[in-house]
DNA sequence: CAGTATCCTCGCAGATACTG
DNA sequence: CAGTATCTGCGAGGATACTG
């Protein structure tokens, strides 16, 4: 499918992918910590890590020369996500919590919520929703 | 999983779900319309929607009083998913097809291509990935 | 610790046929 | 048109055991 979101699903539209990829822009590092922490089977987890460093959005290094323990980390590529992720914390926290969440996302500095993500138009206006169009074709985002 | 994360994959973390709400977005409303975009199975179809429709994502509502034709609409909490869709074109545009993507998301007014979506402080300062903290936990994102 | 290597199952997707 | 109903397979995902 010639579409930007299947191409996009293609590399994390995995349900583990993408708490793999949360736990990772959380600083988790390990293939041991990724494997507590969500829970997957072993060979899973190898797996979907193998592909997010084939996919180059994480990359797999030794952390000492000579030792056999690894670090994974999101490069360029993965670390962009992050709006993709804030995206959906906000969203689940909002409709799936009320406003309530186990989650805040905050300024490191003054420690307050950021604010929910807003669309622009090349001026930095917000736009709603309806001021949006889809090009091209109105109703062909789609497919081929 | 108490994580916003998953709550939310947990409604719209399937790959057809997404393009559902994708095509939604661009104003498909009926079942074969929706059938005939996805290429999904009708059985399949017929399920997901059923779970939108649970979810409160989208409705279903008759066309006209007595005859057997039905419109899927997205209710508010589901055009609340439009910055994911959004960042994930984006990312997809950016990452998959090197800015060249087969899809443009423009101003309805100006036609411009809208900005990429961007994290903001309280005081609308935009923020980068470093400035950003998960809270409870410095990486306590997750689970229980 | 950081994975491989197997085995097993069950559930989802697809195809097809049918209905109001 | 807008679905239901049924069958069927296959393959992703889990569990477990093993290894450098």
């Amino acid at each position: 499918m010639n579409c930007p979101v299947a191409q996009t699903l293609e590399q994390i539209g995995d349900w583990w992918t993408l708490l793999i990829i949360r736990d990772a822009l959380n600083g988790v590092k390990t293939f041991t910590e990724f494997q507590e922490r969500t829970g997957i089977a072993k060979n899973i987890l190898t797996e979907r890590l193998g592909t997010l460093v084939e996919n180059g959005i994480m990359v797999r290094e030794k952390t000492r020369p000579e030792v056999n323990r690894y670090h994974y980390r999101l490069t360029a590529k993965g670390e962009a996500l992050l709006p993709i992720l804030i995206a959906i914390i906000q969203w689940g926290d909002q409709w799936v919590y009320g406003g309530e969440g186990p989650l805040r996302i905050v300024d490191a500095k003054s420690k307050e919520t950021i604010r929910p993500l807003t669309i622009q138009a090349a001026d930095g206006r917000p736009l709603s929703r309806a001021e949006l169009r889809f090009h091209p074709g109105s109703a062909a985002t789609t497919t081929a």
